[in-house]
DNA sequence: TTGTTGGATTGATCCAAGTCAACCGTGAAA
DNA sequence: TTTCACGGTTGACTTGGATCAATCCAACAA
């Protein structure tokens, strides 16, 4: 079975027959817009499916790109390395979003992609992705937008770091983390995280123990309880207030 | 003329006849890699352009997205407004630059732009692009790139944010500035900044004063020469090493 | 020539988050 | 069952950059 395969460059023929068609995911990936017809087009595109075990790379900086990744199931982080040895998570990503859009401009991966837990990927080569695009023009509109909200998305994340203290972050990243559960038909106040603190705390460039403390002020205020990784949110007006009061 | 013609929403018929044929900038730009048939559809396409004073807005969050920009000539910022009224640079553009990227994915601008100095901006309606680009590969190959930049760009500001110290983040903010002067045919050594340091400040995630006592100190230490807004790089290993070392 | 204004510099002080360190809890291995 | 390891929490202390405030400087208007 794929799962015991050794992982990480082979090409895991995937039993998972699962097409973009079928796919419950289908209005937050890729094929979304696009008609009955269409969608079996893109289902021949994406033919490999592949499993990826917690802790294991879907793609490393400075591999050579050619395909995009989509998420089926399961977690993901990415993070880019310093030649001094500093790195930095530069996002966390779940079922229905894409990854490896960063490869394009250099042909090259930029970051490492790393499986949070254990996780499917439909792997979409990036040549064939554009030339069906230039096919059917909603996929073309769509995957221009999906590039468009990574940017965006980006600029959030440079607002945050930029101009937000310690606990406007991490109460940021709680709604985000539940708005995006929400999507997916999760429970909007009650989820596991799949990171550490520290990896919390890389990603909105903070300690770890800072992170740890603002999640202790959070269920001192009663705003959330935190038992390890499990998290509910008792107050979600808490935490919004919490960040657009300039302090 | 265009220039004393009242500004920002109007489209002023402009007097630059330039097109990306002739552009000297073509291979930074939006045509890089066509070949002289697609250029001149290209050009067809890319028929506005338009004069944008130092201090006007090309565009401001919340209009509605139709066009995205390459800029002629001149100096650009891009801010972002949170609603507490904080706002943050997410961006410095130069001649050759794209700007609009992010309205895509909503359909609307996420955030304003200003032209530091007087500049001139070519205006490419967004629909006509895409259309352009299902029939040119090498212009939707380019296209792809472009945004695929941005977002790796971002990753770096990212990091520049989250895990650099005040005087490794100017230093980096120099030597970046020095680079992308230097891919346009200008000194690589010393440059007028178009930005405030209170821009800067914003951009990097610093305050003002931080970003004139870092200016200070790189003085003193002689690795540049400081005059108001005159920038003479002296020393760039110096700059550099300083980037480096986890200190 | 003299204000005036906006940006830049510099100094003194403060505080949020980092650092260092001890300790706890949970789950896996022995 | 104990041990070990890893992640998380908490406390004490330090510090880099923010804040507050004075002053400087260049450009421009009166």
């Amino acid at each position: 079975m794929a799962q015991t395969l050794p992982l990480n460059q082979d090409i895991t023929l995937s039993v998972i027959k699962t097409a973009c068609s079928s796919c419950n995911l289908r209005e937050l990936c890729l094929p979304y817009g696009l008609n009955l017809e269409e969608l079996e087009r893109l289902d021949d595109l994406v033919s490999t499916r592949r499993r990826i075990k917690r802790g294991d790379h879907l793609y490393r900086a400075g591999e050579p790109f050619d395909a995009i990744y989509a998420i089926r199931s399961g977690f993901f982080k990415t993070d880019v390395l310093l030649e001094d040895g500093r790195d930095q998570v530069t996002g966390f990503q779940m079922a229905g979003e894409l990854l490896g859009l960063d490869g394009i401009c250099t042909e090259h991966h930029t970051c490492n992609a790393i499986a949070l837990e254990d996780s499917e990927i439909c792997s979409i080569p990036f040549n064939r992705l554009e030339s069906l695009s230039r096919e059917i023009h909603s996929l073309q509109h769509h995957f221009h937008k999906v590039m468009s909200r990574e940017i965006v998305r980006d600029h959030g994340v440079m607002m945050l770091l930029g101009t937000m203290r310690a606990e406007e972050r991490l109460a940021a990243f709680l709604l985000n983390l539940s708005q995006r559960f929400t999507a997916r038909g999760f429970s909007h106040a009650e989820f596991y995280l799949r990171m550490t603190r520290e990896e919390i705390g890389s990603y909105l460039g903070l300690k770890l123990e800072t992170v740890s403390r603002a999640f202790s002020r959070f269920q001192e205020e009663g705003y959330i309880a935190v038992q390890q990784k499990h998290i509910r949110i008792l107050d979600v007006g808490g935490l919004k207030a919490l960040m657009n009061h300039r302090a």
